[in-house]
DNA sequence: CATCCTGTTGACAACGTTGTCCAGGGCCTA
DNA sequence: TAGGCCCTGGACAACGTTGTCAACAGGATG
């Protein structure tokens, strides 16, 4: 009696509707949505009637359908470089919290630093109608989220700037973060300093560059050919400039890694050296206190953070004018960025 | 006259439909449809003039409708323990990448380790209709999702086994790299060795637990009390346990660590002590190999490539009974693992 | 010239939910 | 006891899309 019953009104594959509820429960379609929703004017008796048939059947709203009635997804897009990159895990999870915290489900995806990639999925992220947007953006021209910010999707950009659109924007003082770092070195002795860093198309690396170059010029120093190099951060492109930089007749004593995957390639080839070579890299790293590596670190939580609880003041209603927020990097001294120029 | 017209049409915050853009192409709904699913049958000349009333209006098409009517939502979810942790990213992005390649977005979730969170992200990911489901189970009771599945949400656990539902699962030999990790410690003289591991809820904690154990059984050896300490990964605590089974009379000279959260630890707690202490730690973590840390390695890209590939098999139909896969875990000798009894 | 076919196009219903509005019954008040 | 009000419940349209089907034009065929 009971197979058979369950049988007939649920076809495995094919979910059974507030429809199906209502017509076991013996009331209307639009009771049953009250009871779903929590909705009052439901006598107690009635409620559980219907809850029992929701339970019999393993009914479960479709809130896609809720959606299309609503307007509103709740749920958030976030587009990022690689989540299998150490920087960007606590960044997702930190959105996350926030997004929860305002019932919100996390849409992710990674554009691998390609920017037609990174539009194809936010244009995709768009489609679905997420309420807002977080980008870290690979292109440098974001024209195409003109219509989307019109059409009432809220956006974020974090830590490289937006291309030619106006929108709220949280990023890392790069460029004060590196000139501290080259600094330190140079307060510690040295005037030989390589730079390592990303690829010339990512704002943060030509932000550090700068830094860099900064940090030389009021040190008085000029900055020789080969001692700066820009490009993939492939371990095998980045071993190839570091050792270039450390040999020849005169070789620079330290070395400041643009970002994570330079350091910890730096700190192999360093590994590999007789000689001492002093490092400093932007960005943390699990490990770095025991390896004594001197970092530039800046919190990728904070930073996840700061842009979601933006994204949801806006999306809250708050109507400012877009901000520009730009968080402050930490000089965590462990010794490589302390040693003498050998 | 452009702006007038553009105001008047498409009011901000209020999309334009393809009803809006049939209107202005002059042209039906449906062809609209035809031309933005590049369905055959518009004619050249058609084409062109619905192409340009898109253009113009910013049109895009509503996924959520769309899926209201095709049933496919062309997403599939994600959860896990914690995105921040460096064992999920990569895990995360290797399922992205096979759900890219087959046209569907990630929606990730982390259950912080409480069932309930686990439940509750479960049932709202089922309640938005994804496709497919990848769950890293943080509960040991799952019959929650039976009505899921026999709805037709193709479901993969991963890392750890299903509590009384018949699901796939994709899992690492926890139990044998245990093993080997431990009987590599005994093969290098160590015959008090201590185990740190992750509360005993969690399965592949009790699994390795005994790989742990009958490594020492098969060496002859018997587990003293102390010896053995399961619970929260917080650093405090595993520091705790680590110290007390390094001090007293009769220390361990060796520590086998149950994840690379108690590794990390670990291995600072005895970065601080005289004594050598011999260490093997179930995860590979980044510049292990600097440190020179004996690992047990499990490719969390593998893992998660796989469990993806399964769930798609299965969603284009694939009808075999459930499968349980078990990856081969690797020992990585560094150093630490190799040091003999102080 | 009638018929058939082919290829293009649009009208309409349906997907599953929620918002609006109205009906009916019970209860209170005068 | 009649009138009015509140409370519960249901009928119906709408959200934006796609599948079905029928209409129509134009060319080929008899």
């Amino acid at each position: 009696m009971d197979r058979t019953a369950r049988h007939s009104e649920t076809r495995y594959g094919n979910r059974p509707t507030m429809k199906d509820v209502a017509a076991r429960a013996g009331v209307g379609l639009k009771t049953v949505s009250r009871v779903v929703n929590s909705e009052p004017g439901v006598t107690p008796d009635t409620e559980r009637r219907v809850q029992e048939a929701i339970d019999a059947l393993g009914f479960r709203r479709n809130d896609s359908a809720r959606v299309l009635r609503k307007g509103r997804t709740a749920s958030i897009g976030l587009v990022l470089e690689d989540l299998a990159d150490p920087f960007y895990g606590p960044l997702s999870r930190a959105v996350e919290e926030v997004a929860r915290a305002h019932g919100a489900l996390l849409i992710n995806g990674s554009s691998a630093e390609d920017p037609e990639r990174e539009q194809e999925l936010v244009l995709a992220l768009c489609a679905r109608r997420v309420d807002g947007l977080i980008v870290i953006p690979a292109g440098d021209d974001h024209r195409y989220l003109e219509p989307e910010i019109k059409a009432g999707i809220a956006t974020v950009f974090v830590d490289r700037p937006a291309g030619h659109v106006d929108v709220d924007m949280v990023l890392s003082d790069s460029f004060g973060g590196a000139r501290e770092g080259v600094a330190h070195l140079i307060a510690h002795g040295h005037r030989r300093i390589g730079f390592i860093g990303d690829q010339p198309r990512i704002h943060t690396a030509t932000e550090r560059l700068r830094g860099y170059h900064t940090a030389m010029r009021d040190a008085g120093i000029t900055v020789e050919d080969g001692w700066v190099s820009l490009g993939s951060t492939e371990p095998e492109r980045v071993r190839a400039a570091a050792e270039e930089m450390l040999s020849g007749p005169e070789p620079v004593t330290a070395l400041f890694a643009g970002n994570n995957r330079v350091t910890v390639t730096a700190v192999r080839v360093i590994a590999e050296r007789e000689r001492p070579v002093a490092l400093v890299g932007f960005d943390d790293i699990e490990l770095a206190d025991l390896l004594g590596i001197t970092v530039i670190s800046q919190d990728a939580a904070a930073v996840g953070r700061t842009a979601a609880e933006h994204l949801f003041r806006r999306l809250d209603g708050a109507d400012h004018p877009t901000a520009r927020v730009e968080l402050p990097t930490t000089l965590i001294p462990r010794g490589s960025g302390e040693l003498p120029p050998a």
